[in-house]
DNA sequence: GCAATCATGTAAGGCGTTACATGATTGT
DNA sequence: ACAATCATGTAACGCCTTACATGATTGC
């Protein structure tokens, strides 16, 4: 068992969800497409860690409902008893941060705006997220716990991010201004 | 060619290294075991992208030097102007917070407190890093500019996570008082 | 009309990890 | 003694992405 199947467990240990919906949940946190989730919800209810019913509906396609079982609930319960990975992050702008120099300022403005608004957009994205959480539920052993301490991480991390990317975007136009009037001199 | 073949080919276009050094240099940044990124210089070296050189050394083992060539400088530059892939992120301590509701308040303590102490050694290190950077030579078309601002960030990130792990802990300190409390009544 | 969302699945191939293999030097 | 660091490489396997395949509904 990988820590993907884990994660979908967990996810489904706090309410029933078809894979379409797993994926959708897991998004924010770990990034994996529907045709990696589909064979392995497929696998782990061929383990009995799953059980599975198809619910009919007339507006959209039929969907393949997962809840887990008790021998499930138990691999869950056990893994929250072993070590954790380090978090690990492959973000393509650091590598094309190391070559910026090779490239005119203007790209730069480029790149860093793009990332402006992804970083703004994600910010948004658990202020919505956080609204949505009643704050007299937020304590240990309650599950709104986890989701109130993960949008807040969210939040604070994509706050970070835009405070970086303004900096740097101030960064280049402090540069922009210094070489424009050397022009003029 | 994949992101991380363009990442090493910027870093050997800021000075020549070796596989185990480029190792070391793009760890902060993109994970990659040595296992990867040998066979990819191989391949990179096929292309006509790098040339290398063996060099020997007394005290340590013989190690394989690469340059990068000028049809690497080459597609260095292309790729300046290809679009950029979001930063995709796996950590485990996300799917495992979802599962908290279901183990006890210690082992929560014990995994965030772990956790805590990563995130300290990471903002050490690029404190480190940061210091050991000339502030006169960061701004724009310089190569310290790179290593400036990916610090910066670096150091920013894990100030952030630091933050919340100790504002977690906060929590699950009041959690735990106000229970015993209840106890005593 | 065209794209997006909802919904599930498979197949091929590329990316990445773990393990194997070797061997000297340095620090605990 | 034992672990860590330096240094390079291969082989097997598992993870993950891209593309193929289908098809209804909703919004622009």
């Amino acid at each position: 068992m990988n820590t993907l199947s884990y994660g979908l467990l967990g996810l489904l240990a706090r309410r029933e969800s078809s894979g379409y919906e797993l994926m959708l949940r897991i998004q924010p946190f770990w990034q994996a497409k529907h045709s990696q989730i589909y064979p392995l919800l497929a696998g782990m209810e061929e383990k009995h860690l799953l059980s599975s019913r198809w619910v009919q509906q007339s507006d959209k396609p039929d969907k393949k409902i997962y809840v887990i079982t008790e021998l499930g609930m138990q691999k869950l319960r056990e893994w929250m008893y072993m070590p954790i990975a380090p978090s690990v992050t492959k973000d393509e702008l650091s590598l094309r941060t190391f070559s910026l120099w090779l490239s005119d300022i203007g790209i730069a403005f480029d790149i860093y705006e793009e990332r402006r608004k992804i970083y703004l957009d994600k910010k948004q994205y658990f202020e919505g997220i956080l609204q949505g959480i009643p704050k007299d539920m937020c304590h240990f052993g309650n599950k709104e716990f986890s989701n109130y301490i993960l949008a807040s991480k969210g939040l604070m991390m994509a706050e970070t991010e835009l405070k970086w990317c303004d900096w740097v975007l101030d960064l280049l136009k402090q540069h922009r201004m210094q070489t424009t009037s050397v022009h003029k001199q």
